[in-house]
DNA sequence: TAATAACTTAGTAAATTACTCGGGTAATGC
DNA sequence: GCATTACCCGAGTAATTTACTAAGTTATTA
């Protein structure tokens, strides 16, 4: 199976999308500055979820994306396969043509594995993430970190330049 | 988790000492033959699987590699670990840092992926293919193609040009 | 001592990944 | 209605990795 940051990072934002689901429309820029994936990229891989009926956009100012339904009926393998294209370990890519024409000496061995793989990210949803407790934790941070990092909307630069820091 | 051609090179050749066992320490060249791999490609890969202690070779003329242990004592997730140095599924590599310091978002689901993955490979020996009949049968007939592409031992050039050639 | 085959190191073309850049276009709020 | 926001789209590209080659050296056997 090809499992690359291609993936990881789709996951990564669908997650974010899943956590913040109440809050409206969620921005790409708020998903890049809390997940810390560049802006261009999640435009990419937001353009294939959604191709693939995974969320849908909101236009214009407040606008963003959200989930096309239940946190609960996606699954970790539905946004694979939507961003990588295919779940597969074999090098014929599961043709069977992997020596000349014939099937390689292990290829009952890749394609089992690849079924094994898929079960897996199958078997967990989105929902079933959000709801563990360290995600929850984890999240909670995210939003606090970037406050602090921003602390209006960087209107006045010099603002956090006291003389009493928060440091350490 | 790293799974690359050069992991399932190094399965296909491990099963193709592991069905020729009997017949005594196999050379590089032969599997490089059965298998279509390159030789040089194949010297790198055992140099890796000599020093994890998978197999152990043979110098000179007759020479080459053999397991180390039984067929069955030898799991995949045994191979694939020696050529490819690791089975993670992380970015980070399994040390938590995936996000400054912290651990990001999706990091325990890797993790999990990851243990899915050794534990499916960890659980299937060398020993187990061998005795699949899929695989002994395809074993049998790359024998007799490599056979048939190369009559004797390449002694003399012209030997196979007769007039009644063999063809279709 | 000549042939064989393991061993070793260095290099490299091709492919892939993970991005950036630059220009759109649709919707909203003032 | 016009500026702003934020989605939309395609091309390009640096860095990395993979898969493989080249060119040797060392050990063993006949």
């Amino acid at each position: 199976m090809r499992l690359t940051t291609k993936g990881r990072y789709a996951v990564t934002a669908m997650l974010d999308l899943a956590i913040h689901f109440d809050k409206g429309p969620i921005s790409l820029a708020g998903i890049s500055e809390r997940q810390e994936i560049s802006l261009s990229y999640l435009e990419q891989l937001f353009t294939k979820l959604r191709r693939k009926g995974l969320v849908k956009s909101t236009r214009g100012p407040g606008g963003g994306y959200s989930l096309s339904r239940s946190a609960y009926d996606i699954a970790i393998a539905d946004i694979i396969t939507a961003v990588d294209e295919k779940v597969d370990t074999t090098r014929c890519g599961g043709l069977g043509n992997c020596q000349g024409d014939e099937r390689c000496l292990t290829h009952e061995l890749w394609t089992s594995l690849s079924d094994q793989i898929y079960s897996f990210l199958a078997g967990i949803s989105l929902g079933q993430l959000t709801a563990r407790k360290e995600v929850q934790e984890r999240a909670q941070k995210q939003t606090t970190n970037v406050q602090k990092v921003k602390p209006d909307t960087e209107q006045n630069e010099e603002s956090g330049l006291d003389t009493t820091s928060p440091g350490a």
